[in-house]
DNA sequence: TAGGATTCTTAACCTATGTCAATGCGCACA
DNA sequence: TGTGCGCATTGACATAGGTTAAGAATCCTA
């Protein structure tokens, strides 16, 4: 285990890097992202303060996902051996929950429902990101949420 | 843990319970779904021989999904108490990886693009469940499915 | 082996969201 | 105190996938 300081804009991990490591996130605010063929980003997950943050790419493959910071932070860093105590089981339960509601959400709910959930459940993410990163998480496009956004209020 | 037989169509948890298990699939074929409001069916996770089936809804709260059986199966059921060395850390790694895998291909990739990586991957599976069933998972409806299958080989 | 149920396909039409381009705003910094 | 840059908004248009309905194929099961 090892603390660091990082810097916002730092980069922690590129897609394609093999020693993926697991972050502990004490203060600050963490991101991770893809980007696919076509050049464009999607945000996979935020992780502020005592938050986890990895990546789970299968088969030590390269890992899929870029990890940077939205914010100056403070870090523990690992390797990932899940039996270390201090990442305990409660974040990985939450994670998993979190990827279960985000997968069922992504099939089910419209645009706007998706943002709804996301202003309830992080109003503090939500307070400390551009709306671009936010449409980038919620898997539409920085216009459409905007037009949602204003639609909704035409009711 | 218990050790329990079941026959193809038992349900095994419903949306709304509260008693949410492990299941580890030693044969046969589980299949987690939703319903949404608009009476729509979404499959969260197949679960053949070897992989282990749960819900993960957040905080104890009623669960969000139902479980039954797509074969006659026989599983091994637990409370869900992750210390459990038979529900190894390799299991939840794997099942991370596939969620993570999941979610970005549901932000980033087209319909066809989808169902072609499920075929790669998951072959067996194919065989033995319906394509509407495949769609369901793909976050499509089996028309679109059918209709992207064909285009392809237009090309 | 027939008959009903389920699944798959196809077609016409519809809608949510993407794309592209233009504009304006707000803030950091010279 | 301007000015440049990232961000948000808006509008016109494009498109992937949803909806509905019908028919064809497949599969259970009596």
């Amino acid at each position: 285990m090892k603390e660091i300081s990082i810097k916002k804009g730092d980069i922690l991990q590129r897609k394609g890097d093999l020693n993926s490591k697991i972050y502990n996130v004490k203060t600050g605010l963490l991101r991770s992202y893809t980007i696919d063929e076509q050049g464009k980003e999607h945000i996979y997950m935020f992780a502020p303060e005592d938050w986890i943050m990895s990546d789970n790419t299968l088969d030590n493959e390269p890992c899929d996902l870029f990890i940077d910071a939205l914010e100056d932070s403070e870090l523990e860093m690992r390797n990932k051996d899940f039996t270390d105590a201090d990442v305990n089981t409660d974040k990985i339960l939450r994670r998993m929950g979190v990827l279960q509601k985000r997968v069922i959400m992504l099939m089910s709910s419209s645009a706007i429902e998706r943002y709804d959930h996301f202003v309830e459940r992080y109003p503090q993410i939500v307070q400390r990101v551009p709306q671009k990163m936010i449409a980038s998480y919620l898997g539409i496009t920085p216009e459409a949420l905007s037009r949602v956004k204003k639609e909704r209020f035409r009711k």
